[in-house]
RNA sequence: GGCUCGAUGGCAGAGUGGUUAUGCAGCGGCCUGCAAAGCCGUGUACAGCGGUUCGAUUCCGCUUCGAGCCUCCA
């Protein structure tokens, strides 16, 4: 069954056929800045690049997957004295650029772990390859793509006629605006490739390079990684939607001037998350993290579930009763799952018509939508449904089949009586008494529901 | 100001040139001592105005509104 992805590079969807003909694709997905918490918004992406990893393994693809870890050159701003994320950070905590790295890159694994985002095949660091990025500059300054300001060397976009395809920018019109600053630039597109250390300051983090002290730009460091790990051309460049404009049509300018590729077959964009219609953003300070849905008593995976609902590439506004809403689904999801007895064979109806969904796209709303259909479906045996979900399972990570319902032996004693004691009641057809033991049980938190097999007691 | 992309029922969100997902909430029913859960049933929503068409929510144009980028940003 045929994959077909939607490539922004293109503006439509195509077909993917991959550049190896040995099963593998090359992935490469723009990793975090470590200079503070990832918040929810930035994990979306990160679900839609598991997923895609997923459903390139469902096609039976080995994914070698390559994610950068920012943790140098990232600057507050295009135009500033030098000034970058991991530095600032430093200076707000007390902590060396060092340290802050570390710690923001292990929260952003563990939020990877709770989302059940698989690992990456390759992670790299930015400062393990210096002189990896010293080199792709090299070959930028020989073909005469470069120029030196007072602050940098910079890449001089009017040398590329083909600049900023990807965004489909308009030059012109960017020089009309108002906010653009030029400084020393000679383009208001052009971007660092290397930044000096300020005269008068000693920075954290700095190398030496052919052309002076300093640190290298933010954009060159995904153009070098990218190309030592998967080569100059590789199948899929993935990122959030806000990197088409510069970061994605930087690197994209960077390789055309080294390898004479456009870096990456396919360019895919996960869209964002929005609260109260606007996009949810670290540099504004007011952002939601994983911590925060833990910390308010919420099921990570329930957020993966929310984003699975939606289709990668539309925006979803996120509210804590959507957030609710999908916690529901998937807990009623997770408990028809339970209750499914083992031993049954993947329906290969279903089988066809969910990878026909996930091979368009990434469908995994439609996906989700064919779940509820199975678990409803009479024409098919509770033990071949499991099986069936089991396997659509591997592809949209929910961990059903890790998920049981509360434990019954969590519950104390005291609490055990009481349910004793309305079962007596109820035996007696006492109503008063029983109605009277499960308004105790509710004040103690513990909810009693009657079933076939007798009460189950929860915690509410 | 320029560019890119959107607008679907109470909410979230798929999809389609004619049969109009799915989830949450709501309503009705079954079950239950009652309740909860579960199960069954239930909603013609596709921003507005033109155009193309036998027929448009779906294609085209305009208008309005929204988001993003042009400053670091998933």
């Amino acid at each position: 069954m045929t994959l077909s992805l939607y490539d922004t590079y293109a503006r439509e969807q195509r077909d993917f056929v991959p550049i190896k003909n040995d099963g593998s694709v090359g992935l490469y997905c723009c990793g975090p800045t470590v200079y503070n918490y990832a918040h929810i918004g930035n994990l979306r992406t990160y679900i839609f690049e598991d997923v895609l990893r997923r459903v390139l393994e469902l096609n039976g693809y080995t994914v070698d997957h390559v994610v950068n870890i920012t943790d140098v050159g990232h600057l507050v701003s295009d135009a500033d004295d030098g000034e970058d994320k991991m530095e600032k950070g430093a200076a707000r905590t007390g902590k060396t650029a060092w340290e802050i790295a570390e710690i923001y890159t292990e929260a952003f694994f563990e939020d990877l772990k709770h989302l059940n985002i698989k690992t990456p095949t390759v992670i790299c660091k930015a400062t393990d390859h210096i002189e990896e990025q010293i080199l792709a500059i090299q070959q930028i300054e020989a073909k005469e793509m470069t120029y030196i300001t007072s602050d940098g060397v910079y890449f001089d976009t009017s040398r590329d006629p083909d600049y900023g395809y990807l965004a489909r920018l308009n030059i012109e019109g960017l020089q009309e605006g108002a906010r653009v600053e030029k400084g020393e630039k000679r383009n208001p597109t052009d971007f660092a490739l290397w930044k000096f250390s300020p005269p008068d300051e000693k920075r954290q983090m700095e190398w030496e390079s052919p052309w002076g002290k300093g640190f290298p730009g933010w954009h060159i460091e995904c153009s070098a990684m990218a190309t030592k790990y998967l080569g100059p051309l590789f199948d899929i460049h993935c990122g959030g939607k806000d990197h088409i404009p510069i970061h994605h049509s930087n690197e994209i300018a960077q390789s055309m001037a080294c390898y004479g590729t456009r870096l990456s077959n396919y360019w895919m964009h996960g869209y964002f998350l929005q609260t109260d219609k606007a996009k949810m953003s670290k540099s504004s300070g007011d952002f939601l993290r994983m911590q925060s849905l833990i910390d308010k008593g919420e099921d990570p995976i329930a957020y993966r579930f929310l984003c699975l609902q939606a289709h990668y590439r539309s925006d979803i506004n996120f509210s804590w009763s959507i957030l609710e809403s999908a916690s529901t689904a998937l807990n009623r999801m997770r408990d028809a799952f339970y209750q499914l007895p083992d031993g049954g064979d993947v329906e290969d109806s279903y089988k066809t018509q969910f990878i026909s969904f996930v091979n368009d796209d990434l469908n995994t709303s439609r996906a989700i939508a064919l779940i509820w259909d199975l678990l409803k479906s009479g024409d098919v045996s509770n033990a071949n449904k499991k099986a069936t979900l089991t396997f659509f399972d591997e592809t949209l990570g929910l961990q059903l089949a890790e998920w049981t319902p509360a434990a019954k032996a969590d519950i104390p004693d005291e609490i055990m009586q009481l349910v004793d004691t309305r079962q007596q009641a109820r035996s007696s057809k006492d109503w008063a008494a029983a109605d009277k033991a499960r308004d105790d049980l509710a004040a103690l938190g513990y909810e009693v529901v009657d079933t076939p097999d007798g009460p189950e007691v929860k915690t509410i």
